[in-house]
DNA sequence: AACTAAAAGCAAATAATTTGCGTTAGCGCG
DNA sequence: CGCGCTAACGCAAATTATTTGCTTTTAGTT
């Protein structure tokens, strides 16, 4: 029911998973996502049916799972040269890749399934994005927002935005970011 | 696939979708949620199973559907006696809804399905809440934030650590009214 | 190298979903 | 008022997905 988190690299279970991950991101990108079976993604993987269902239970559980290591970032936010616009960077870069059509989708996975260990981990990965920003404002003794502030009043809206409303413009973000940065001009 | 929105009321159509739609709503409260298949809905909503796949696609379709339609608020915003007293009100209230068991699986359900006019509805909902309490501040000329303010600044948190992180405290919307309303002290 | 426990494969049984076709109910029209 | 017309429903067979008991494989341990 539950996906491993750690299985010991190398072992079978890792590399059943990887499978499975690697069959899911392959049919999602080239197929009806309404088409994404079980079965078909076992196939796909050289797994049996039984396999995935003994391990994640369903497909939701299964994609919610996918999502969630997709939506982890590999790199550090870039630098631009002051804490500003690294933040207006990242902000806009995530606003961008949450409301691509994948991106809205990975989301959704995530938070369809009753169990919030995934969903949290997605507030973790932005949190450990934007700690990044905030330490590095901080070394060079720029006035910035608290974590807690960029979480209510940049990505909470953001996120609002995707989810229920329309998706935020590069202006909308911008604006968002004023909000919290009144001090610079911009 | 899609919900009817306007059967004509008192057609059959509609009988048959409010029979189902009361059969979701008790399984819901009285069973454990993955219990809740199609072919025990039709069965007690006296209908057959093809009858529900044909109208509404797929479970999580029609739980969205019937989600959207709970989330629907039937009320007006209680009065208190000042703009301010009537916003906080009304967020700790929307908060403790959303933030309840049933509310945020309505949520989930509602955010699950791709089909995104679900979703959009539950703004409007809260939209149409927070333009009453706009209109009667505006009305008594008291200061008060724009409805924009508002979603952004108080309602997106919310709903943001509803779904992603820890559900908020009265303490912490309470904080979040704050921001929008410094004048204020409280 | 044999042992063990966890995970995977296999296949039969069960359950859900799809679909073609016949029937019914509500609606407009004469 | 009654006569079609159409959209929606019921029914049942066919298909597909899911569950489950049992066996086999595998990686780690002694």
């Amino acid at each position: 029911m539950v996906s491993k988190e750690n299985p010991r690299p190398g072992g079978r279970s890792a590399r059943v998973q990887a499978a499975v991950h690697q069959a899911v991101r392959d049919m999602l990108a080239g197929m009806n996502r309404a088409d994404v079976t079980i079965p078909l993604i076992a196939q796909r993987a050289n797994v049996t049916p039984s396999t995935i269902y003994r391990r994640w239970g369903d497909l939701q559980e299964l994609l919610a799972d996918v999502a969630a290591s997709r939506l982890q970032p590999e790199t550090e936010p870039p630098k631009t040269g002051s804490a500003r616009n690294d933040l207006q960077a990242w902000a806009e870069q995530y606003a961008d890749e949450m409301s691509s059509g994948a991106g809205r989708q990975m989301i959704r996975d995530v938070l369809a399934v009753s169990d919030t260990a995934n969903a949290e981990k997605c507030c973790i990965y932005t949190q450990q994005q934007l700690r990044v920003l905030v330490a590095r404002a901080d070394e060079r003794g720029e006035a910035f927002p608290t974590l807690t502030e960029l979480m209510d009043y940049v990505v909470s809206p953001i996120m609002y935005r995707i989810l229920f409303d329309q998706v935020p413009s590069n202006d909308c973000v911008r604006g968002l970011i004023s909000r919290v940065m009144p001090e610079n001009t911009d």
